[in-house]
DNA sequence: CACAGCGATGTAAACCTTTTCCCGTTTCCA
DNA sequence: TGGAAACGGGAAAAGGTTTACATCGCTGTG
């Protein structure tokens, strides 16, 4: 067989084209009468072509219905203009708005966004991350429960990581991570001025490192705490409500808001009035918490600049330094003095 | 402000392979001492090969940390084993809540899931829409925004395209809709079963198929609706309160359920008791509705089924035909019967 | 014993685009 | 008018993988 440019298998121009192949930039060529080479420069920009050819190539380009096939322009660039984003639970409004913020980030510079869930499966957060990295140019890891040797090997796997509410010791990992040590200390703060004593706080998952930061917090903060085990979910805050009261607690901090409010329904069931028996406070100032009944106090720290500093560390002129966020203590109708001197049990 | 870095024209004379490029099926071919076909064979598996060549290729897989480009992938088999999910608000849980379902679904099945949020803009969400086209292999579109015209123009451009909650009469076009329909007569026979007669409907977004959908069913059960201008978001509810209340309604009916919250959030400013001065309905069960102080009474379908259905759709054998999914009341706290016989004002 | 059949492996084309390297033409200045 | 610079545009390589086809050695059967 000889090594010619004899490519042209009988390939139909114009019309059925829209079933089977796409129109390719030699179909674009061929109508234009130009070589690819020359419809290439037209439609990427920037090089020096005359106006007629050029208008020649867009009039052909718009007739056959040319659109750049990504994979080709992927595997020559090397880069697919893509990003990758991994959250634990994509039904949780915290990390939906996170998602939300990031993808808008990359949408305005023309990036795309792939996103996973992992059901809080540290296993499945690592394949995920992993399988996602081939394919994206940078990979941002939203409160990954990974282990910290897990997490290294997506470093090395990735072009670009980026992690939120995670610190790892890495050459090449940017973060962008709320100060939840700060954000504790003020709910403390908060309810210690009103003068609450016996606390009760619902942990969240014991992988999540944006929990062992509030566990810090609560040290630092010099208050008794009693911790129960809870989780990151809606249904965990409402589960864990009955065990939190055997220890007859005068205010209860909730993971994060998503807690907080399964919290504040389970409490409502059994009759105990917030915050007249009972203080509620969450993390994070999810979008619902302004809406809850009664308002949810809490500290908040705005997704949307979450969204925006992690996308800056995607810039290849980005430090990989740890950007660190605060948020402020956000009082609504929640929190309250401890009124009644006899505190409420479970009514079961 | 580094706007503008998204394409990196920094591009190294692949001198140093092993740290900057990854290592390609070539440097595993060597390593092993057999061709690159043979590599393909063994890693892509069913094509027969010797155990021993397929122990010498997988170890130097190993060692050299390969893993296929799927850029190149992608170009070769011409499909890129991802769908594309486009919604008109990430943040909105009832739409994450789909997300999560079908990016569970995909990924069950190997398929990524390429996202994009559109901020309830129709130009926007075609232009995400038309773009995203380009790479996936399937596209799934909750709740369009968009012109019939500009939706057959995506149609045209995507290899399969499905939609929620919309129909297109096309050939191509899988579709599957909550029978809001259904939901709306069954929410109004619930009021009126209640003796409510002055019922005030918050509208959702005018370009929204699923808000014609309610509004065809509220001729339909013949009550009398007053309609009000509203919108999708929690803030739309909450900022549509007042200007319903104007009416003198009975009842509120929202367009969904997260604009439910945000209504009852706003009557409890205005010391409107639910459901004893006004009751209050959804649409859709968002997960927060069940916690929401009183619960919500709305129509409840599954996000779960509509997920699984919607990627059954993109399964080549699927039919296009569209799939109607009921749902079922729910009654919750927020509805009962009309109590006073003062209707309640606008507390300003 | 020859040959069909098969299993294992190599070769190279094909996928589609971008970009580098060239060549031919025009323009401008000395 | 000669030469250089500028410019427009074509040919072809590169990018990494899969697969159709070719090759080669072996076994089993007529």
């Amino acid at each position: 067989m000889p090594r010619t440019w004899s490519n042209d298998p009988v390939r139909k121009p114009t019309s059925d084209r829209t079933s089977a192949g796409r129109a390719t930039i030699h179909d674009v060529a061929r109508l234009a009468e130009v070589s690819t080479a020359t419809v290439s420069r037209v439609l990427s920009g920037g090089k020096p072509v005359s106006p007629q050819v050029a208008d020649r190539v867009r009039a052909a380009a718009q007739e056959v219905g040319y659109r750049p096939n990504p994979a080709a322009q992927t595997l020559l660039r090397g880069s697919s203009q893509t990003i990758g984003v991994v959250v634990p639970d994509l039904g949780n409004p915290y990390f939906a708005e996170i998602l939300k913020g990031i993808a808008a980030e990359a949408a305005g510079d023309g990036h795309h966004t792939l996103v996973a869930g992992t059901e809080e499966d540290p296993e499945q957060e690592y394949r995920s991350a992993i399988e996602l990295a081939r394919w994206v140019d940078g990979l941002l890891l939203c409160a990954p429960r990974m282990s910290a040797p897990q997490l290294k090997e997506v470093a090395e796997a990735s072009r670009r990581l980026v992690l939120i509410n995670r610190v790892l010791r890495h050459p090449s990992v940017g973060a962008v991570v709320v100060d939840y040590h700060h954000g504790v200390r003020e709910l403390c703060a908060h309810l210690a001025s009103l003068g609450h004593e016996r606390i009760v706080y619902l942990e969240g998952p014991s992988t999540a490192w944006s929990d062992q930061q509030r566990q810090r917090g609560f040290r630092a903060a010099g208050l008794p705490v009693t911790r129960v085990a809870c989780g990151s979910s809606l249904r965990d805050g409402y589960a864990a409500v009955d065990e939190a009261l055997t220890h007859e607690p005068t205010a209860l901090i909730a993971f994060n808001d998503h807690v907080a409010v399964g919290v504040l329904s389970r409490l409502r069931e059994l009759g105990i009035t917030v915050p007249d028996d009972l203080s509620v406070v969450g993390v994070d100032d999810a979008p619902m918490s302004a809406h809850t009944d009664p308002g949810l106090t809490t500290y908040a720290v705005s997704t949307v600049e979450l969204g925006r500093q992690a996308w800056q560390h995607f810039s290849p002129t980005a430090s990989t330094a740890t950007t660190h966020l605060s948020g402020e203590l956000v009082v609504r109708g929640s929190t309250a003095r401890p009124r009644r001197r006899r505190t409420v049990k479970p009514s079961r």
